[in-house]
DNA sequence: GTGGTCTAGACCACC
DNA sequence: GTGGTCTAGACCACG
């Protein structure tokens, strides 16, 4: 993963959107270890304050959990789970459709450019694996 | 038109996108007048300079152009009116994609949702005229 | 002659810049007739108003008279004219260093780039009158 | 760095060229800090406002870069500097060949007149150091 | 009336 | 502390 710290979107964010497109892609198993926020921290190169906000964040929105001392992990419900990728969805979907709206494209043009530049990608990226992280 | 001032994005930033949509979809004429700056402070409620920086921002993009003191008017040049339209298309696209594509969603469920939303959108606003306010 | 509208620079300063030019060039007789403040506006496609001003200036300054209702003249003071091309001279190479000093460039790396300048415009103006207003 | 305020020329645009000048002197390594806004609006006793309008077309511009909040730098692209140099002596050049060829003046008067305030102005300046305030 | 600049002061989120 | 945005109000010259 990479952090961009030129964006709009605030750092802590980005890396709370990350973990949940994780998660709803299904990378991560119910109950799977995450780094802690010191390691994360370095790998991102990243303030360790940010990381910890992340986390609270995630903690929070039941994304993760803390058990004492021990390093934080997915949660376990899978109610969870399956909510987060409906939500990131229809977040990508609804933007979509405010942005796009007042131009008065017709559907069916957008649906064209869609699949190309999603095969084009497909294209692109055959093999990699989804965990870039 | 209708300025949020509570969303992340910048007032002036939110002007200049309306302006480009309504370029894009065919409501404004090349060389046709536009609002003065304090004009349309008033009618949006905001700051004089906050519509002026939105101005300044769209005359360097080469959309509006100003002769001396005269009120500032949609560029003739059918090239850069022509761009924009593309322009905010495949912003849009190139956003929706990049959000959605690390979910692994099937191309055609996405399109499934994407006609839906656009439809019960229409439904909503059938005989509704292009208005530029 | 042309005027560009958007210019920092006045338009009138513009129009009176351009008679100094003329003057300092000996592009006219001392005592000649020039257009009208009517006619100039017609021609550079302005505001009567600025021509007026313009003349105006040039009235304070000098440089032309006008008797009665006839059309106005070139001051018919040698003295005066003189001094106009030494001012326009003077001012502009001290507005040169100004600009150049802080950079630090060698001065006869200036004088090539000058001189080198200066031919190139004459080799494409070759056979140009120089009064083209 | 002073700044005159009664100058056509806005505060922001003098900054501006002061920075650039600076780089093209070569008083700024690549990616060294500068100033933050407020404090070189204190130093300069101009409003934040303006400093944050002068480093955003430096922004704009590419010659200076900033990361999330930090304090804004030099850019590190050497091309970028190089051609602050080129373009500040070009710019300087053309407006002054501009400004002084309709007068008609033989080519080797105004290169004397070039040395002659140049070695004038250095007999005043020299043992000054090439300071960055 | 127009565009343009500047100041003063406030507010926000991020780190 | 940093960058960034916004408001309010003033001023200027041009036409």
């Amino acid at each position: 993963m990479k952090v961009n710290l030129n964006k709009r979107e605030p750092v802590y964010v980005q890396v709370v959107r990350h973990f949940k497109e994780q998660i709803a892609a299904g990378n991560y198993e119910p109950g799977q270890e995450i780094p802690s926020r010191r390691e994360l921290a370095n790998q991102l190169k990243i303030n360790p304050n940010t990381a910890q906000r992340a986390y609270k964040e995630m903690e929070e929105q039941g994304l993760i959990f803390t058990e004492g001392n021990n390093p934080s992990r997915i949660t376990k419900d899978g109610k969870v789970i399956g909510t987060v990728r409906e939500e990131l969805i229809i977040q990508a979907v609804d933007a979509f459709i405010t942005s796009i709206r007042p131009i008065n494209i017709p559907v069916d043009d957008l649906v064209g450019l869609i699949k190309e530049k999603y095969t084009e990608i497909e294209r692109n990226t055959r093999g990699d694996s989804n965990d870039r992280s």
